[in-house]
DNA sequence: TCATTCATGTAAATAGTTACATGATTGC
DNA sequence: GCAATCATGTAACTATTTACATGAATGA
């Protein structure tokens, strides 16, 4: 399978059973840095998930929401094996749509970018907060011991993007305002 | 226009006039940590942004090639500043399927995630010349010089991202290795 | 009571990659 | 002569977002 979707689903689902809106809201809290999924994708493929065998859908018992609970499946977990070990994995760069206004720009437009920095920055510091929340959920929630290094890993990284981007935007800032 | 490829695209030709090829070689060189195209958005973007008259294209005088030089137009210009200008922008985080693994893997898999981490560390060391390059030939070819101090934030954007990512790489081979 | 969050989904549009086809020119 | 790079494009596929529709439950 090359459906990077999926994967992310079976990786959330391989935690416990969750529905369509908790495998979203997880991805948001913990990985969304480097993995976000939408609804618009989410629910399809854990359609497709299901149909071939990967998940399987629990009976709610007694829940009166009309909410559908997957759990992953043996086959589930061993497609998720093999994925993590395969030797490939593919970065999207991204986009980012300031740097390229910035990268474009002349000094005629420094002022009307000015602001703009100072939104890109307020959107970092909201970040933070992310990461903050994680890092106090994994010690409450049980995650499991084994993992704990791993995770940790992961949300380092995200902390140090978002220091250094907090950092480049400083010293921008203070070229911006030089130019103006 | 919201149409982010139209937008590069001007974006380049507002330095100079460029073929399809060019101007995808360009972005490659330049702004590849945050910003890429593929021929296949290139090539239909100039199409449709000749017809709506933001760029033109020049006559290839004594060109034995059968390339097609675009230049960018005035209406091209106010559009591009008008853009620039415009107090609104996107991130799209991309995607990193390496950290996804790692967040979903477990301690069994540790060995298997040692020579990604290592291949990952390679892929930016490569970028790591892509700067140096980039950093040369502004010096060399003619930019601007008002637009320096701003391209060169996005150069350091990226030199600081790559250094960034190194030393979370060699943090997290350390870490993978005392698992393993 | 009323806003927020929970919850599932679809449709339409947009975006973007990849693989392929084709061939000229340049530099070694 | 031959490999690499220049050069343009299309088709098929895959991915992804956004907006919309709908409504129940929770908590202040």
């Amino acid at each position: 399978m090359k459906h990077r979707t999926s994967l992310a689903v079976l990786g959330v689902l391989s935690y416990e059973p969750a529905t369509g809106y908790d495998i979203r809201k997880f991805l948001e809290e913990t990985t969304s840095v480097f993995w976000k999924e939408s609804y618009g994708q989410i629910y399809p493929t854990l359609l497709s998930l299901e149909s071939a065998g990967r998940i399987k859908l629990l009976e709610s018992k007694g829940d009166k929401r009309d909410k559908k609970m997957y759990a992953i499946t043996d086959a589930g977990r061993s497609e998720l094996s093999r994925w993590i070990r395969s030797r490939d994995f593919t970065l999207k760069p991204g986009r980012n749509e300031l740097l390229l206004k910035i990268f474009f720009s002349t000094k005629e437009d420094t002022h009307w970018l000015i602001p703009q920095v100072q939104d890109y920055e307020a959107q970092l510091v909201r970040q933070t907060g992310i990461y903050a929340g994680f890092r106090d959920s994994m010690q409450a929630d049980g995650f499991p011991a084994d993992r704990r290094a791993l995770i940790t890993a992961t949300i380092v990284f995200g902390e140090q993007a978002v220091a250094m981007q907090l950092h480049w935007c400083h010293e921008t800032l203070a070229i911006l305002e030089t130019i103006d």
